[in-house]
DNA sequence: TGTACATCAGTGAACGCGCGTTCACTGATGTAC
DNA sequence: TGTACATCAGTGAACGCGCGTTCACTGATGTAC
């Protein structure tokens, strides 16, 4: 009875590992927010987190270690938000406007797990670089499923398909950056400019189709 | 005259003081190649040149005052290649495959410059991120000057110029990293998709247009 | 043309500092009996 | 339940190293006369 109540307290030793390590993770969001990973030390990391520099070993190998545990995270983040974009996909005109709410919401409740990949996808240390371009590419071949559900792309090919896919994805991947980047008045703009892109793309795309 | 004869030989003090320059602006391209420039060093970058770190104050202020350097110059050659897809602008569909061919020969003759901008642009020092942002909204301005020359887009309002030259140049953007970050092989790939996702704007944007 | 002085790109020693990593350790938590 | 031992997250001293920046300097180039 004592026992019980002081667990509910004290913690057991695997949860209080688990949640320093949570806190690593989240230093690290945290610090490289201004520039990125490569810049960053783990000496750093660690007086933030409130240990010791050399506690930072029984967490991870080194700091490409952490910068992979944080791209996981990230893109598990958007998984995620790709599974909200599908649950229930509505016919067409709808679906841009839907998803575009989907990805303002998640770009702001993660937004640093955004701003980690838009800035390591170019400047981060190699492994991590390669694993995002990895992620995205996965993404790429996801979204080109979805896009043959479509009416009107039943005789596409799937190399038509992936450059749509890949278009939507550079397009929307610029928008999340810039939502990030910019100050918060100017984002409704962003939002309003990329629902005129996301439809400019499809309405070409399946015109462009039909003139083969 | 044997003076003349030395001078072609042993340079001026300025010209000296120039070739010294254009080293650091060198070795600072090479050795963020690989990553970014906040995580380089200055005495990195004078063991490079050749020179005692603390010569690099002759001629630079601060890291960031070399990063603004290279903002400029690598626009420099990205303005050449407007330039050069503007000499001669052929009517529209030629428009595409004669942009993508100087896109490509300039990414590869200025190759630094084009990488140098993709990494800096998410991850650089704030002052060289904000610089560079600026410096991509003029783009997109002077394009959309451009696209309002084109027949069919007479009537569109200024916003939907903006809109469609947003897209066009993180579309031509996303490709330039492409073709820097994949295998040479990939390259043709790469290179084709573009040539058809610009077809696809182009048309959706028309299409969009005439839809209002 | 020759001389005396000014300029200034590059030098080299020195500084205090934060870095990653090693190592033996501590002491609370967990487990076997 | 109590005891004796094992585990292991976090500690703290120590190391050699590269960092940015200061400073007084050197010596070749440039300039005034």
């Amino acid at each position: 009875m004592c026992t019980d109540t002081m667990r509910g307290v004290t913690e057991t030793r695997g949860e209080r590992k688990q949640r320093t390590r949570r806190a690593i993770l989240d230093a690290a969001l945290l610090l490289s927010g201004e520039q990125t990973l490569a810049a960053l030390s783990l000496r750093q990391v660690a007086k933030e987190v409130g240990i010791v520099p050399t506690a930072f070993y029984r967490h991870f190998g080194s700091l490409d270690d952490l910068g992979l545990a944080l791209v996981e995270e990230s893109f598990a983040s958007l998984r995620a938000l790709l599974r909200d974009v599908r649950r229930d996909a509505p016919a067409y005109e709808r679906i841009i406007d839907r998803s575009l709410d989907v990805l303002v919401e998640h770009v702001h409740s993660q937004r640093s797990h955004f701003g980690f990949i838009a800035r390591e996808r170019a400047a981060g240390p190699a492994v991590v670089r390669e694993e995002i371009r990895h992620q995205i590419e996965l993404f790429e071949r996801e979204l080109a499923t979805d896009l043959a559900q479509l009416p009107g792309t039943d005789t596409w090919s799937p190399d038509d398909l992936g450059v749509l896919a890949n278009l939507i994805v550079t397009s929307v991947v610029a928008t999340a950056e810039q939502i990030i980047t910019a100050r918060p008045e100017a984002e409704a703009d962003i939002v309003e400019r990329a629902r005129t892109q996301l439809r400019m793309v499809l309405i070409g795309a399946l015109n462009w189709q039909s003139e083969r």
